[in-house]
DNA sequence: TGTACATCAGTGAACGCGCGTTCACTGATGTAC
DNA sequence: TGTACATCAGTGAACGCGCGTTCACTGATGTAC
């Protein structure tokens, strides 16, 4: 090997790139082992990196999963927003999109929705989070407006409360069904896994999604 | 105090009640921390036990977790089954009254329900909990035959496949965010907790139940 | 362009902690005769 | 009814483990002049 090579491949001393990586590991540990699985550690470990190297970066354990959470909610919002803006002016449609996108999300990023999930698991005071998420469930709530007419500000009406609720039920509990494998003695019927459920079965459920009733 | 009063207060030996209580512990430390705040030595300590004594009751620790899974699964299947007699002759009120109880049971068992989707947790190999985890779920897909007209035996169309699992994610996401605390800021406006959601909420919320669409 | 020096981003050893499980043991209980 | 003894259900000390975090440190980088 040359010495260019080698000087190449020699770490270092500074990282350069410590941040993303630690995320990066972060959500790998994530998938692999679930949420209770993640130990700063192993991130640690995995990026290369003493234990104690994370400390110049984070806060502590729980404010690396914050900024873990963050990029999770920033990208969820702008997924459903995308399904949003694909449903046009038919706020059933625009439902349907976003409904589409929020499984879509979870299943392709299981390890970062499973985390946005878990409360205590992160820190929630960490710098934006907590609007980032507010963000993203308007999204939800300003389609359902559309479907009740209703302008910002108004308060909703309760049917449109309740059927906020319905509609975030279904796609939730559709992803967590799936994210815990409840569904896969269906999928596994028709000789597939996770991909089987959300190709196949999802439409199918998505046909039932309640309609607005104005 | 007296000989009799202390000879009473003093700990057997032998505890005589320990399986019992070592599960009823193992519930309250999941009440209170969650499922991975749970572990089988401060079980043993709620329960007044040195660390060791569980193992003359469970495998290991989660052995006594997959006791704690059977009852809850055990109960919860009847709670299903409760509210699908009291659907009476329509399968449309059968599905509602399930739903109901589905999330009845989540909110009133959340240590338990949490626990039943929290899977690894728990030794799924443990006596009985398979068949009686399968026993809860297959009142669901009775009620949704029903709906479809399908005689036990026979295939589900798609589309009852589809409304089978939008109507078991309608209820388990609604379970779970409510659990999760994610409908909160609604029950606030209210200014109630979670018994807001469930009397409140989730009768808005089951009126957006999907009707089977035959 | 060179140099002094502050700051940044690492190291690696050490801390105390609580965990699940194992071990040899012992006291209490139940049973055979 | 009494007794010998097997079995059951505890004890408590010990094991090794991996964790998050702290500490004094040092090498690399950036900046002021």
């Amino acid at each position: 090997m040359s010495r260019a090579k080698a000087a190449v491949k020699k770490r270092a001393y500074h990282h350069g790139d410590l941040r993303d990586q630690l995320v990066a590991a972060a959500e790998a540990i994530i998938l692999e082992r679930g949420v209770e699985g993640f130990t700063l550690r192993e991130a640690a470990r995995r990026a290369g990196v003493s234990p104690a190297a994370p400390a110049h970066h984070f806060k502590d354990a729980k404010g690396l999963l914050g900024e873990v959470a963050l990029r999770g909610f920033r990208d969820f919002g702008e997924a459903l927003d995308a399904g949003d803006r694909r449903g046009g002016d038919d706020p059933y449609r625009r439902l349907m999109e976003q409904g589409n996108a929020y499984v879509n999300f979870a299943l392709k990023h299981p390890a970062r929705f499973q985390l946005m999930f878990a409360h205590g698991k992160y820190d929630i005071t960490y710098p934006g989070l907590a609007e980032t998420g507010d963000k993203a469930f308007r999204v939800l709530e300003r389609a359902v407006r559309a479907a009740y007419a209703a302008n910002p500000g108004d308060d909703l009406s309760p049917d449109a409360y309740g059927y906020l609720m319905a509609v975030w039920s279904i796609v939730h509990g559709f992803a967590h069904l799936t994210l815990g494998g409840e569904f896969d003695w269906a999928a596994r019927q028709r000789g597939g896994g996770k991909d089987t459920i959300l190709k196949h079965f999802l439409p199918l459920t998505l046909k039932h999604l309640p309609l607005p009733s104005r």
